[in-house]
DNA sequence: TAGATTGTTAATCGATTAACAATC
DNA sequence: TAGATTGTTAATCGATTAACAATC
């Protein structure tokens, strides 16, 4: 049987992590899905640097904050990073997941794949026409917003989205965080303030155009927008 | 008349915006906007500060990249730091996009208006499918990809979405370069190589939802994945 | 004038990188 | 063994914050 690396419990180490870190965590474990996926067993800080545009040291100090994961003159095993990495970032576990709002966006994300392929599961949208409550969309039934609090609560869902025009999102996600939801990805073009034990990812996709049109009104004068 | 602040060219200034800057910029412009329509004529770096989580010297130093704006003793005129911070972006101008893979994540973004309110046109749509080749949605004619270099140089087209399957991703964005676009948002969950001349953002969905799964499992032990 | 707030410099803080002994 | 590569420490770099003279 084959030695399994060691994993620290967060709460040993040194510090908060870095959101950065975690952010290049779920980079570096795409990365590795597609190198296994393409035959490679193991791989290199460097290898897999390269691949991201990181150096070799930022991967090994990134992944050194939750563990010993790699080999010295080895480098790490793909499988067993994708593990790992899983863990850390706890989707090695079934997440259900709230939507709320059922508009143009809302349905979209419904018929996402790439979410099911992470371990989150949408359970529950809601919305407040008439005309989509009771519906079911994808096999993800549709209730009236009213309904939000039971069956977050009855399902313990933590996580939500927020997919409502920027006037409603606000009281969308108090009544979120109220019912139980402990983060909240948020699509509404606005700055939601929310208690600080929730967490928070904003997703506005004019902002993202946004950050092209500077990079191209101004090329040259600023460092790569890079993924 | 009122005198107007005085901006500087990128040219002039010391060495390269960092891109944080640049993403703070688009935040603060959404707040000014929102502050404009609750009927501030002015507002402070610590006001502006506040309502984002930023510390005032912060907003100074980021707006004092691009020019003095402010007037000592008084703030921000909001509407002129709106039309200030636009011109920046270069939103100030109209951007015609193209948007490349109509299916149900192309569809919804081919109907947010969000963009438009930022001077975003979609002008073009492209996909395989013949089923969805000559149709128009939401004004948007849908061509062949073939088509592609054609339109996107005809129109001189910039900037570009690529919302297709993770497999067919870089084919396409290679493309849109190819065809001269000079900046790409990637919805698709790989890492796309791109010339240096290119500007990439790169907006994965399910990454978004493992930062806040991470959070949650470890809550406490990390700065909060504010927006 | 007194109070408010800017733009900017210097100090602090944190994150990235380089270097290297330890390991396989 | 020689070659490769790790985990970690120290050095470097860059970004944030504090402080304050200048301005309205």
């Amino acid at each position: 049987m084959m030695s399994q690396p060691k994993s620290k419990t967060l709460s040993d180490s040194e510090g908060p992590v870095p959101k950065a870190v975690v952010n290049r965590l779920s980079l570096y474990l795409r990365e590795l899905h597609r190198l296994l996926r393409d035959g490679h067993q193991t791989t290199s800080s460097s290898h897999l640097g390269n691949l991201l545009g990181f150096t070799d040291a930022q991967v090994r100090k990134d992944l050194a904050y939750f563990g010993h994961f790699g080999y010295p003159g080895i480098g790490y095993r793909c499988q067993e990073l994708i593990d790992a990495v899983r863990r850390i970032l706890g989707t090695d576990r079934i997440w259900p997941v709230a939507m709320v709002g059922v508009g143009n966006l809302g349905r979209a994300l419904l018929g996402y794949k790439g979410f099911g392929l992470q371990n989150f599961r949408i359970v529950a949208a809601f919305d407040v026409d008439p005309g989509r409550v009771g519906e079911s969309i994808e096999g993800v039934p549709i209730y009236h917003l009213d309904k939000l609090t039971e069956v977050v609560r009855q399902q313990r869902i933590k996580l939500g989205m927020v997919v409502v025009p920027a006037t409603a999102a606000q009281g969308v996600a108090d009544k979120l965080v109220a019912a139980g939801v402990e983060g909240v990805v948020n699509f509404a073009p606005v700055t939601l303030v929310l208690p600080e034990t929730v967490s928070l990812v904003g997703v506005d996709l004019a902002m993202e155009l946004e950050q092209l049109s500077f990079a191209v009104v101004n090329r040259g004068e600023t460092g790569s927008a890079d993924e």
